[in-house]
DNA sequence: AGCTAAATGTGATTAAAGTCACATTCCGCT
DNA sequence: AGCGGAATGTGACTTTAATCACATTTAGCT
């Protein structure tokens, strides 16, 4: 469920007076692990990547992306935690996107029902979600797991078209570039092969 | 937070009265991938392992340990979910819990703020975990996630001592006995090693 | 004490993925 | 059209971990 989704009058009202509409550039770092985290992103417009990295390594894997009508998950539990991210986060396209203070995604739990039911609904789907993760770096190989991705990250409704380069790919599935360039090829040719390529 | 420091009289009244009170035995399997969650155990004492499998290879991944006092997060996500179970839990010794309708999770979630919290704290704290665990995956060799497991699963306070077999071990973290067998005598004789051994 | 099964130890080999080094191709720009 | 940087392609090599095939040790039991 989409927070535009949402039906309650009052629910909507009270989001208007607290969220503020911000305006982000591409490639803007919005955060970085270590920050407070005192705003939650509501998307509006725009693709915003949320990842780990590894400073040692260089290393980073994907968490997810946020598309419209979507919110950073990880930013709720930091906000409900800590405060801290352990995550960071940067905008892929320019993005358009509601801030809204954290201390409300506690408070209009309490005071409507639709917002406990929006929570608990982010709640089933980013952890089922990390789980399937998880499940995905200890069982699968390289080109299983970068069939996944294909599959997951495609644009277009029919046809299975990935518009990123092997270097961005890479550091979303957490391998090295030449190993996709080397796999991609490797799929093209095999019958396994869903993808369609340019 | 335990369920077991839940203050509110009226709260505890509920949840005696929903409860069902069982013992089950060591190497029960509670739940199975594919199974409807109806109930939500609550752990009085005793372990369950709860973990991920894939059954082309036979591998597993540990996702956590429950122990007293403790509540099964995948199970609540699936009762508020789809209800279907994508992960396994079996008991590692004799168990005591409370058995609670997953309906309860939800309802009281409107009747009782402390309630609310309380499920908002697992989720703080198991998403939070499964994060760990997806860096562990992507970031750490195998060495550097031994000591990790080692250090998380001890037994005493002070000392480190894992009474589990090389083989337990390496199902808990996704490898192969002779791995673990392996790099546990490495750590022994580096200097990195924060645990002791028997 | 002696038997057995489970647990641990270890060398050799294989397989998968990461790294290095460089060639080639593509694409935007004036 | 042609220049330059980004993106892709590819061989050779290294590293890490998995697998195989046994040997040895340990612990529980009568």
């Amino acid at each position: 469920m989409k927070y535009t989704d949402i039906k309650d009058e009052s629910l909507k009202a009270s989001f208007k007076e607290n969220a503020t509409l911000l305006k982000v550039p591409k490639n803007a770092q919005i955060i970085s692990v270590g920050d407070k985290i005192i705003d939650i992103p509501f998307l509006i417009s725009g693709t915003i990547r949320v990842y780990s990295e590894n400073y040692e390594s260089g290393k980073e894997v994907l968490l997810y992306y946020l598309k419209g009508g979507e919110t950073c998950f990880m930013s709720i539990i930091a906000g409900l935690g800590d405060k801290i991210s352990k995550v960071s986060a940067i905008t892929e396209t320019d993005c358009e996107l509601y801030s809204l203070p954290n201390s409300k995604v506690k408070e209009w739990q309490i005071a409507y029902p639709e917002w406990n039911n929006f929570i608990l609904g982010l709640m089933v789907k980013n952890y089922t979600n990390s789980i399937k993760t998880i499940e995905e770096l200890s069982f699968l190989n390289i080109e299983s797991r970068l069939i996944n991705y294909l599959k997951k990250h495609h644009t277009n409704a029919g046809v299975t078209t990935v518009l990123k380069s092997h270097q961005q790919i890479a550091k979303d599935i957490g391998t090295s570039r030449e190993v996709v360039t080397r796999v991609l090829k490797k799929i093209k040719f095999d019958e396994k092969s869903v993808v369609n390529f340019k």
